[in-house]
DNA sequence: CGTCTCGTTGACTGGGCTCAAACCGAGTGG
DNA sequence: CCACTCGGTTTGAGCCCAGTCAACGAGACG
């Protein structure tokens, strides 16, 4: 059951900008203290993450010129809203965030949770407005990456086009995931998968597969699966009882893996 | 209620490529009579839904040169499958699609309908192959775009390039409208929200937006929808019995457009 | 300490799924 | 012409998963 949006982590053309060194993203001290503003992608120790593999020195220097500022974000708070011109893509360095659209009644649905080395923005290419809000779930700090400098830039490198043209179409096939979750799964299933998905994106970046926090609520997680808090947690539970995972609040040990996967 | 991906229809990146004649999408007539391969997006009637609108007559030019062939595809028949190598992008120039995501325990979940005007393929461009399936809804013909070269004019004119990535983006905030309906909405909220998308994309496209012919059976739309097909029908009756629309079979008129919109 | 947010658990309800039967229109063939 | 099939659609009856409402617990913070 359920690989889709669990199993296998997509290729990964995520953003292009700069992000932490790996361990920073589970660091405590405060963020102030990185002294983020002074990387470059040229030295960025996740370029990997982000950038195409196949740049000149001269390409990468001019990159460094066009990414070359950053901002921090603190949790709650939004890095853009629903409305907001569109101007800039961000590439998460440290932390994470959830992506909201909203309906004029109140209904809100989470689109997407971004860790750091994954991008944000990009639904607002398409009518010079964001479509949703971008809220960060914990203390966060992104790389601003000025959508018309990337353009040129994309006219200028082929590689750069490409990468920028798959990280897009990965945004379509990962949604497209995600309706098949929305559409066809039980609660379990996409309690499951959603896990899944989290763990192989970690493991993806470094981090541990196996144990790690989530940044988000039950409800966040909820509105994101389409379904109500009380019906996510329940579902720890059972996992729980089931010797699946082992939880402790938002702390997360996967134990049996591949019974996560059959669930 | 559910303006999302009912009421406006976005602005509408479609695709780039050749359209039909508007009335030809309901014309009975068959295909082979009609000489598509002749057409060019110069003259092409509907280029204003495909193309920018401000491209100096060189350009059109260059455009033609690139876009020459077009394919027809018997209802029922597959223009590209899932695992398929990626190498075009397709206009729907006449008839319609579903494109349709399987999970190898058979599983399967459609993730959009493309009438003419729009585009198909674009999943494909992140990993080199097709996501998923395309799948003919009636005999229909495709304007064929070689990505390769569409990425190459896309380095020389600027307004080419700002309509791709629109599109590509329109596309991602098309399926995060979706993924709100299949998370927040109830059976019949879905089957108006359709509706009314659907009606209003006719409407963009110089049809009726009031009486239509639904080209997927219930199953499909059930599909989509993420419910099962007796719940779409239960929904059609009851829409009915609320004078809200007037069904017989695949026909649909929509009688009272403010009430469906209140669902 | 009280307050507040977040998480867990239980009891009840109901919307949508399952299973089943019947209907309808378009072909198809006698 | 009718009979027959067949895919798609409609409708009903019963059931179950997940939503709702509510109480309570745990931890953070002033």
């Amino acid at each position: 059951m359920l690989s889709v949006s669990a199993g296998e982590v997509r290729p990964s053309h995520a953003p292009i900008g700069m992000a932490f060194p790996l361990d920073a993203h589970h660091a405590a001290r405060p963020l102030e203290f990185v002294d983020v503003t002074k990387r470059a992608c040229s030295t960025c120790s996740i370029r990997s993450v982000c950038l195409p593999p196949d740049l000149t020195a001269a390409e990468l220097t001019r990159l460094d010129s066009i990414i070359c500022s950053s901002r921090h974000i603190r949790r709650g708070e939004a890095l853009f809203r629903s409305g907001d011109t569109f101007q800039s893509l961000y590439a998460v360095r440290a932390g994470s965030f959830k992506t909201v659209v909203m309906h004029r009644d109140g209904q809100e649905h989470v689109t997407g949770f971004q860790i750091s080395g994954e991008t944000l923005g990009l639904d607002g290419v398409c009518s010079d407005r964001h479509n949703g809000d971008a809220i960060a779930l914990e203390d966060s700090v992104v790389c601003i990456i000025p959508y018309a400098q990337l353009e040129a830039i994309c006219r200028e490198m082929r590689s750069m086009q490409r990468h920028v043209h798959r990280m897009m179409s990965g945004e379509i096939v990962r949604e497209s995931d995600l309706m098949m979750l929305l559409g066809t799964m039980t609660a379990g299933q996409r309690v499951a998968a959603f896990l899944l998905n989290l763990s192989a994106r970690f493991r993806a970046r470094g981090y541990s597969a196996a144990e790690f926090n989530l940044r988000m609520t039950r409800e966040e997680i909820g509105c994101y699966l389409g379904m109500k808090l009380e019906t996510v947690s329940r579902m720890f539970s059972k996992f729980q009882r089931d010797r699946l995972i082992d939880t402790h609040g938002k702390e997360i040990r996967i134990v049996d893996l591949e019974g996560l996967e059959q669930v």
